[in-house]
Order: structure tokens, then C-alpha cells, then sequence
DNA sequence: CCACGCTCCTGCGCGC
DNA sequence: TGCGCGCAGGAGCGTG
């Protein structure tokens, strides 16, 4: 479930390997992803170098001087390069082919997407609309606090929305409200603005901490199978009810909010 | 504008 | 042992 550290891994191991190399080819073995993988893919990119490899929200954008080439992994999706000869896999639809190596898309649950865009890319539709990116300066307390007041939407929903946010997804949710003791269930537009504070704060140093563990791996996660155990660090919240909460003791307990499992300690989140 | 719930899909874990 | 059910989730989109 790639999340937003994930994706920057992934986007820091390919721009580093394949930003200046040009396209060879485009093999689309499988086009019903999210969308339509689009026709004539081969055709737009092939004698194309890369200028840039880089990332909006979950969405990684392989930039050319002819369009842009927007990927995202969904849940299930993984992008690697590997050596051309490299067999192929169930769910392997996409190839991005640099002469001997190829870029790889594998997504067994397909809700991931493979998009084509020749104008600027802010203009695309799905990014057009998207809020602040959480690790830019953008985003801190007075802008959650102003973007929160007068909404009833539980503060869990609430980060989880991309307007507002990107990239916080149902795992980071859960760990950073639980690192900012704030209870899910609060009406986003009753908390103050010290909390606001807390609650980005909690959000960047979740986020930065996932980077941090999977940067160390990153050889692993773009050129090997690798991957496996990678981001398994301690988790205090997610996946955890019925134990016993990392800093109190108490239960940890599960609520469904927006068809998503919730996790969060009762007693020290209020 | 806002709130909410449906939808896509496959793999896995659990219960019988 | 084997089968089948239900859950997991990113995020766009439709509805009220």
C-alpha cells in the first residue's frame, strides 16, 4: 500500500537512474488499470529522453519534452527498473523500455493508473484541484486551522482529503493522530489552533520517519523483489486493536470512519 | 459548497 | 485439507 513515503522513495530511485535516458519503446500488456491505459503510448514517448521524474501528491510524472507520462500506484502498485530480459510476471501491465532496461509496472489489483497528458501539468484534471503538499512549508498550523473552520468532518477524514492535503493516507491517518493525542471523531472545525499546530507537526515528522526507514532500502525497492518488511516500523496505533497502547497501556480500539478502519487509544486521544 | 457512500480489483486470512 | 467468504484500501465520482 505504497503511501506518500513510498512513492517519494520510488521517485527518488528512478529519477536517479533514469532521468536523461531516452525511451525506446512502450509495451502495454494489460490496459484496463484505474483508467484506459491510452493507445499510441510507443508511438508519443519512443526517441523521448527523460527530462524529469517527479511527484504530486501520490501521482509520479515522467516528464518529456512531448507531454507528460503520469503514473500512480493505487494500492497495489509497484515501479521498477530492471534489466529488459527480466521475465514477465502475472500483473505486470506497463513497460517503459530504455533500450536493455525497463521501467515495470506491477499492480495486481489495478487501481493504479498509467495516464497521458501533452499540456502543462498543472492543468491535468486530476491535479488541478489538489491541496498543499505536507512537507513544503505551505502547510502548518494556520493553514489547517483557516482550510478546518466551519466543518463537521471528523479530523481523520478531514487530512485524508486531498483538497485539503495530499498524501496523508488511512495508515499515516491513524499514526499521526495518535502521535498529536488528538481523538479521530473531532469535528475538524473544533479543533484550535495549537492543536491544528500539533497535528501538522505529527503529520510531518510521521511522514519524514517513513522516509527516513525506506531510504535506507532504496536500492532494494527499485532494482530487487525486495520491498518485503520495508516500511514495518513500529507502528502505535494502525493494525493494532485489542493491544495494548505504546504509551499508556490501555486498549487500543478500532472504529470504522468513511468505510476505513480507524485506530486509536481512547485515553490518550481526546 | 459540503457530507457521505459507492466503486473499481485481487490476494490473503479466517472459519467451518 | 479445502473451499468460500469478507476484508483490505486510494481516490474519483455520484447523490442528496
Amino acid at each position: 500500500m505504497p503511501e506518500l513515503p513510498e512513492v517519494e522513495i520510488t521517485r527518488r530511485g528512478i529519477a536517479e537512474l533514469l532521468t536523461g535516458q531516452t525511451i525506446t519503446n512502450v509495451v502495454v500488456r494489460n490496459d484496463r488499470l484505474r483508467y484506459p491505459v491510452p493507445a499510441g503510448l510507443a508511438e508519443q514517448l519512443s526517441g523521448q529522453p527523460v527530462l524529469r521524474f517527479v511527484r504530486r501528491a501520490k501521482y509520479l510524472i515522467l516528464e518529456t519534452a512531448a507531454g507528460h507520462l503520469i503514473v500512480h500506484l493505487g494500492m497495489t502498485g509497484t515501479l521498477r527498473v530492471l534489466p529488459a530480459s527480466t521475465p514477465i510476471r502475472l500483473h505486470d501491465h506497463v513497460d517503459i523500455v530504455f533500450g536493455d532496461r525497463v521501467l515495470r509496472l506491477h499492480d495486481p489489483r489495478r487501481f493504479g493508473a498509467v495516464l497521458w497528458h501533452p499540456g502543462p501539468i498543472d492543468d491535468h484534471p486530476l491535479l488541478r484541484s489538489l491541496g498543499v503538499e505536507p512537507l513544503t512549508d505551505a502547510f502548518d498550523g494556520s493553514y489547517l486551522f483557516n482550510a478546518s473552520r466551519q466543518r463537521k468532518t471528523p479530523i481523520k477524514l478531514f487530512i485524508m482529503d486531498a483538497a485539503v492535503v495530499v498524501g496523508v493516507g488511512n495508515i499515516y491517518a491513524s499514526e499521526s493522530l495518535f502521535r498529536a493525542r488528538i481523538h479521530p471523531k473531532t469535528a475538524a472545525g473544533r479543533l484550535s489552533l495549537a492543536r491544528c499546530e500539533r497535528l501538522v507537526a505529527e503529520i510531518r515528522s510521521t511522514l519524514t520517519d517513513a522516509l527516513a526507514a525506506g531510504g535506507s532500502t532504496l536500492r532494494d525497492f527499485v532494482a530487487s523483489d525486495g520491498a518485503r518488511g520495508y516500511f514495518q516500523q513500529q507502528y502505535f496505533a494502525y493494525g493494532r486493536e485489542g493491544e495494548a497502547c505504546r504509551v499508556c497501556g490501555g486498549d487500543i480500539r478500532r472504529v470504522v470512519m468513511g468505510q476505513r478502519s480507524t485506530f486509536y487509544c481512547a485515553a490518550c486521544q481526546r
